[in-house]
DNA sequence: ATCGCAAACGATCTTAAAGGGAACTTTAA
């Protein structure tokens, strides 16, 4: 099925290729208008007659011709074209952040570089700092986004992943109904970035297990790296790497163990005097729990097997019950159609209440947000007045009326104190400059919490995962400063941040922080996102009592009237 | 390429930071 997010894809690339091609300015900016209008388009554009395509804003004769040559063969003529005159490198070098299409095309023409790898080598050898418009300053910066892009080639953010390894355990399943099979490795303990498919399969016949991988059609061997326990390979739509271990029944759960836990989870010394790898050698056809259990150590939950606090907890039998879906109550940090969500306020607040939950925290962009149609003073008090109407008419469903403010480069938010204060709660977000140092990026962030008015720090670093770093942050001083002020910080559950990462979810609850699963939704779909921070928590250890969005709706109204009592005295 | 105003065409405009190169272009949120 060709959707919406298909299509606007391969018209942003339309666009991106014209640009890299010199093609003019106003089209190119026709065409990026247009990928904006389908972002936030609530009917899918295959199930448009082309009469009804022209009516939507930023579409035209032309623009409408090509969505029905996507729908109908996947591409269209002009893109066809763009890509043929394209060498596949120089494509993969406008995925570099910090250089767009214009930059892309003088290292292109000028420099020669038709692929990451020759760029890099033109950098080294400080040939593109004597092409016109880069200097020594900006070579380094590509070395440095060359070298990033390079280090994420074959890597996958888990929840893009999820998919293909489901489907194949599916698969070998069905075709298998007496095997076991699981994810395992840092698939299994739900590490956000992911480089292969880890993948385990217990059957006595490992014939028979091989001639069922060999006739998955989504899957190619490497024949090369294959060996008798081992089937590697790929998974062509995908292009992520697989590896599938082939283990005997009643060995199962010992390597599901050995092969799910980190080095260190299974290094880690043992206050027997053994390791869990050297006890994992006399032991077969126990289940995990009772292979933890005989070595005095309380069950691990696959996704804290990292081998940093766990093996401690588990041995002083006081591992944390983590948090689970069930216990979140409500969903805070929200996006409608004030700002640049695809749905309405009226459409988010009733499918949330559908999916169960008992409130909605609704925070659009802030004015300064121009780019994604912030809010301004005036459409502040609009949307509260209909969030007011709402919360009549959906009770005991409540909406609360949030904003997500942009922290300032000084680290102020975004609107004069009587505005913030009209709000039941603020999340504090950067969104702009994010070429900091480290000072500067942790002061503009300590001054933010410091302001009463925060009740939620957003996305801690500004990462987005596979294709930005981030700006450099002092975590610690961070975390201690919200700790200090009662500020609650997001793991914000987009698959493309989970940001504050799970490392650090322990040490901020060790200071007594608490956290918020937040989905950043932007559409009535996005709340599935939830899920994503919820393993980001639970790797760290977060339990229902330190997560903010599992408070019930009294409770959470309460935690929010109590911070907005201590701004005024 | 699209839109709107008006008759075949003209206008299209977020903004700020960064860098390179001395006034401007590119990029990204």
């Amino acid at each position: 099925m060709i959707n919406n997010s298909y299509i606007a894809k391969k018209i942003k690339l339309t666009a991106k290729l014209m640009e890299l091609h010199g093609e003019n300015d106003f089209k190119v900016k026709a065409y990026q208008k247009t990928v904006e209008s389908i972002k936030i388009l609530d009917v899918e554009l295959s199930q448009v007659p082309l009469a009804e395509l022209l009516k939507i804003e930023g579409i035209g004769k032309s623009t409408a011709e090509k969505i029905v040559s996507i729908v109908e063969r996947g591409s269209f003529d002009k893109l066809d074209e763009l890509l043929e005159k394209t060498p596949e490198g120089v494509i993969e070098m406008l995925g570099l952040s910090g250089f767009g299409p214009k930059k892309i095309a003088l290292l292109w023409k000028e420099g020669g570089a038709e692929s990451l790898d020759e760029l890099l080598v033109l950098c080294r050898q400080g040939k593109v700092a004597t092409i016109k418009g880069f200097a020594e300053k900006t070579q380094e910066t590509l070395i440095k986004a060359i070298e990033f892009k390079i280090s994420t080639r074959g890597m996958f953010r888990y929840a893009n992943i999820e998919p293909a390894f489901k489907s194949i355990l599916e698969q070998v399943q069905m075709s298998l109904p007496n095997a076991r099979v699981s994810e395992t490795g840092a698939l299994r303990r739900r590490v956000d970035i992911i480089s292969y498919l880890d993948l385990l399969v217990g059957n006595d016949d490992f014939d028979e297990v091989r001639r069922v991988i060999s006739e998955m059609d989504s899957l190619a061997e490497t024949e090369m790296q294959s060996g008798p326990f081992t089937w590697v390979g790929y998974h062509k739509e995908t292009k992520a790497k697989v590896k599938i271990k082939l283990c005997k029944l009643q060995e199962f759960d010992k390597i599901l163990l050995k092969t799910t836990g980190s080095i260190r989870h299974l290094n880690a010394n043992l206050s027997n005097g053994t390791t869990l790898k050297q006890a994992l050698l006399s032991m077969n056809g126990n289940s995990e729990a009772e292979i933890y259990e005989s070595q005095g150590l309380q069950y691990i939950e696959p996704e804290m097997r990292e081998g940093t606090f766990e093996i401690q907890l588990a041995e002083k039998k006081e591992l944390p019950k983590l948090v689970e879906m069930s216990d979140l109550k409500g969903i805070l940090h929200n996006h409608s159609t004030y700002s640049d969500g695809k749905h309405t306020l009226r459409q988010m607040a009733e499918h949330c209440k559908v999916l169960g939950y008992e409130y909605l925290g609704i925070s659009d962009h802030s004015q300064t947000a121009v780019y994604a149609n912030g809010l301004y003073e005036y459409t502040v008090k609009e949307q509260q007045e209909e969030i007011r109407k709402l919360n009549i008419e959906l009770a005991p469903f409540r909406v609360f009326s949030g904003i997500e403010s942009d922290i300032l480069a000084d680290g102020s938010l975004d609107y004069p104190d009587e505005v913030l204060a009209g709000f039941d709660f603020i999340v504090a977000s950067v969104h702009s400059g994010l070429n900091m140092d480290i000072n500067k990026a942790t002061n503009r962030l300590l001054t933010a919490i410091r302001n009463p008015h925060t009740t939620i720090l957003g996305h801690m670093t500004g990462r987005l995962l596979l294709e930005r770093e981030g700006y450099p942050v002092d975590h610690q001083e961070v975390i201690n400063a919200c700790a200090e002020n009662n500020v609650v910080i997001e793991i914000n559950a987009s698959p493309y941040r989970l940001d504050m990462d799970w490392r650090w979810v322990n040490y901020a609850l060790e200071k007594g922080v608490v956290l918020s699963i937040n989905p950043d939704a932007h559409s009535m779909e996005g709340y599935k996102d939830m899920y994503y921070g919820l393993l980001t928590g639970r790797k760290g250890g977060l339990t229902k009592e330190m997560t903010l969005n599992s408070k019930s709706v009294s409770e959470i109204s309460d935690f929010f009237q109590s911070r907005k009592e201590k701004i005024l005295s």
